[in-house]
DNA sequence: GTATGGTTCGTTACAATATAACATCTCAAT
DNA sequence: ATTGAGATGTTATATTGTAACGAACCATAC
């Protein structure tokens, strides 16, 4: 199934979503944690789209397949897959969303459309360069951190100046 | 008063705070906007020191000063310094910041202090440079951005580095 | 003067996000 | 069988943020 009728750029998603399940499987099995059916579905849920996600609507969406559900089942589940980097948080939106790069580590920027609210993750290694050097000024030391970018992206821009002929 | 007892690299904190509260005064004016003294106490807390402060942290000091203060007043408050550009969010914390450059209009990046709590505004324009060829790349239009790098400050490694002598 | 209207503030209620604490379960290793 | 670690169930609560509506204030116009 291909997302044809969704605004943002047009992909094969369930490509993404296999991609991101399987490959977040193995790497579990090599670290010798569990993905649980709750983790697994919870990021399943995160990878319904390229949205990012708010806790307690993962809470409602997994509250059928799990009926005990509650606030504490959502949080771990998420403590979980943000610890292996099978998702990133998205801190100005309190949401999350799966990180499309598993394998390498990575220190990534996200590109937040507010129109069609998809988010694009990206490595902008120029950008990650320059912050470095940046810190080295500045004696700092960096530990984690979040950029986060909030504007249209290139597919609605498009869209937007070519209007549906009536 | 100097602080030269607290932790961040040292300063006359109180030049700090009159400078911001100076200007921002100023500008309110030149704006045509009112800065009621709720507002200007709200800016005052905030410029306590150098660290990010919590909304309801904001409403316990304002307390004895507005009797009356609720969260809304302390949100409210929030919402027209962001308006103006006095102070910052910082998103990974749910907390605010004052803006140490009210003058020029910038994008800005945190260094944020896990030790001492401290923020450091930096305006990077290699990083800034760095970013908008990347929108560029990305066909994206930025409309706002958080840029938060959490991890060590320059006085917090070098005070690790030289323990007292006792 | 007083009517009008915009801005600010007071107040109540509530929504949305997140964590603490403790009990229970599971399952593998001993 | 026993034990211990990890995962989950459950209840309660903490934290962060808004909606809605009315009153107060103040400047301008009539
Ligand atoms: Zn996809
Ligand atoms: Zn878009
Ligand atoms: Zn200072
Ligand atoms: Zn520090």
């Amino acid at each position: 199934m291909t997302n044809s009728t969704e605004h943002p750029a047009p992909h094969n998603h369930s490509l993404c979503i296999n991609t991101a399940l399987t490959l977040a499987a193995q790497l579990c099995i090599e670290r010798g944690v569990q993905l649980t059916a709750i983790r697994q579905q919870v990021l399943e849920l995160i990878w319904a789209d390229h949205h990012a996600v708010k806790a307690y609507d993962l809470l409602e969406r997994i509250k059928p397949l799990q009926s005990s559900a509650k606030p504490a089942t959502i949080y771990r589940a998420l403590d979980f897959l943000r610890e292996q980097g099978f998702i990133h948080r998205v801190e100005s939106l309190n949401a999350f969303v799966g990180c499309t790069d598993l394998r390498s580590i990575h220190e990534q920027l996200l590109l937040i459309c507010k129109q069609c609210e998809n988010v694009e993750e990206r490595h902008a290694d120029s950008v990650m360069q320059a912050l470095r050097q940046e810190f080295a000024l500045a004696g700092f030391t960096a530990h984690h951190q979040a950029i986060e970018i909030h504007g249209i992206c290139a597919t609605c821009t498009q869209s937007n100046n070519t209007p549906p002929l009536n």
